[in-house]
DNA sequence: CTGAAAGCGCTAACAG
DNA sequence: CTGTTAGCGCTTTCAG
């Protein structure tokens, strides 16, 4: 059986409340009975019970983290700054996947409730009205991180995907690129579906080269083949020169494709990603893309939540970090 | 104030034992009662505090899981095994990450002991005699996984990293390849480094080309540059025709440096990796490697966990899963 | 400065 | 079948 506290107080020959205040308010505790009590803890190995705690404080210590699929490489450096932050403010981490389930995300969102979870960061999940009215109802603290809404006064952190986009697609412009392709996400998806394809087009439009903009192929679901995106959009536009793929895997994918298919990159063809993954630094050819600041992103939402729950007052509901077109070798000049 | 059990009592107008009843066991209430306590819950919208309910079963519902960095693509799909694994057996998954450092691990450790997890699955780290005492005194259910002990009876799950390395080798050999490199993790590693180093000389051994084994690269840290290793192979042996990377994320590193540096693989050079990451699949070659079951050693060892938690004697301590040779491009006949 | 006592929300005997 | 009561391990008044 693990020590408790009234262990520990008998060992040390006080009440359980001094033990308490050791461990709470040492000052409070006249230094003869504080060592005793500190050696009994030692020799016990005692350690408080957090449930008994959190049962009166009302805190866990846990933060509920959602996410579609931590498969997609994508959320690797976001987690991992979450995970940081969390250690360096006293929180951990529960880590969620939901397949974009509405059933497996509203089933989470009780678990999380059910376990008196400190706050959520719900991840590049659109606030649809059914999850808000959940949330609302639940009443836990909330940071949305990828995602954020329009419709609610919800705090969020996020890159601004449209003008990514833009930015991706005026840098193919400007490197002298005509014929330019998208392979997107859904545009359903209205966070990394419908503003990037909004960004395309807009720096098209912007250069009289709106024409192209039907040179764009979608894809359901974060998992799907790259390549099989890629083989329709060349079928769709085989005399395409540069094509923005909508997130680094995507547009490793399309290397592979346009490898297997004898198309050479940058020479024939120019490939610009989105996110700035890991492993894009190593593709062949390396990889421009536009970088999220994953990490940072992670670490900020956390930093934001937990401003949240310590009820101090946040700045600012929305925060936008900045993105950057890294250029790399994937693009070429013509 | 979140309704409680009292509340729903008094809306019900029954005690709080009767409430407590037709959540854990409905069929020892009649019916009247029952219907009108599940009323009330409905329109309070209670849900039991589970941190009230785990003072008392001693159960939290909750896993930890330590890894050494999310950033590893190798982990992705192992945890998204083990959550949906979790998530079948009612638990939720606790992530942390300890970039291998003993202390962060320690504190961790501590951490869970404090939080009641029901359970923790240590990855990839060896297990030190520090860690065993530390272990033993927590006595929190544990399984190993990607790791194992010999010193110690600790339950396990992970590939035969001796046996995988040497089949990655010999089907370089069998494909006619004698001037064999590898890029391996220190040998200090006992899991990932040593193991494979020993696969890979008993396959050369086993073909009289012990002569070879010299040609090895080692690194200190998993997220080390595999092009910056690359190179010191090559200025080592500039005559090799095949090199064995201890993963794949070196291995495309590896494919990149080969690439800059004007090598085609797999004509000049072949390439085998280690895992089987997801983008292993979308390399230029296509990335031939040997697969582990990460997926499937996820949810073993969730299961594994489960049932040393609920006291079921477990048939196998040390499980080992098959691994498997995945045939794509990167590896040529000659 | 410190102990006794109440209570966080819930489960589990124990009577009735 | 159901209400009362005693805790689970800890913090927090409240006296003294």
């Amino acid at each position: 059986m693990k020590p408790t506290i009234k262990d520990v107080a008998k060992l040390a020959n006080v009440s359980i409340s001094t033990v308490s205040r050791v461990m709470n308010a040492p000052e409070t505790v006249v230094e003869t009975k504080r060592t005793r009590v500190t050696e009994a803890i030692e020799t016990l190995g005692y350690r408080p019970n957090s449930l008994a705690r959190g049962l009166i404080s009302r805190k866990t210590g846990t933060l509920g983290v959602i996410i579609p699929d931590i498969r997609n490489s994508y959320y690797a450096d976001l987690i991992r700054g979450m995970e940081d932050a969390s250690k360096k403010l006293g929180y951990n981490l529960i880590i969620c996947n939901t397949d974009s389930d509405k059933n497996r995300l509203i089933s989470y969102l009780n678990n999380f409730y059910e376990k008196q979870i400190d706050g959520i960061l719900l991840t590049s999940e659109p606030v649809y009205p059914d999850y808000y009215n959940e949330l609302k109802r639940l009443k836990m603290p909330l940071v949305l991180v990828s995602t954020h809404s329009l419709e609610y006064e919800l705090p969020s952190v996020k890159i601004n995907d449209e003008q990514a986009a833009y930015d991706a697609v005026s840098y193919l412009i400007s490197s002298g690129h005509k014929e330019i392709g998208m392979i997107g996400f859904d545009l359903s998806d209205s966070i990394a579906g419908l503003t990037r394809y909004q960004g395309f087009v807009r720096a098209l439009r912007e250069y009289n080269l709106e024409a192209v903009k039907k040179n764009i192929v979608y894809i359901h679901d974060w998992a799907e083949n790259g390549e099989e995106a890629a083989q329709k959009l060349f079928q769709l536009a085989p005399e395409l020169t540069a094509v923005f793929a909508a997130s680094d895997e995507l547009a490793i994918g399309l290397l592979s494709y346009l490898h297997e298919n004898g198309i050479s990159v940058p020479e024939r063809v120019s490939v610009i990603g989105f996110d700035n993954i890991r492993l894009s630094r190593f593709t062949i050819p390396k990889l421009t893309t536009v970088a999220q600041p994953k990490y940072e992103m992670g670490v900020r939402s956390v930093e934001k939540l937990h401003r949240i729950i310590s009820g101090e007052k946040d700045p600012i509901l929305r925060e936008y970090l900045p993105h950057e077109v890294v250029v790399r070798d994937s693009v070429k000049r013509r």
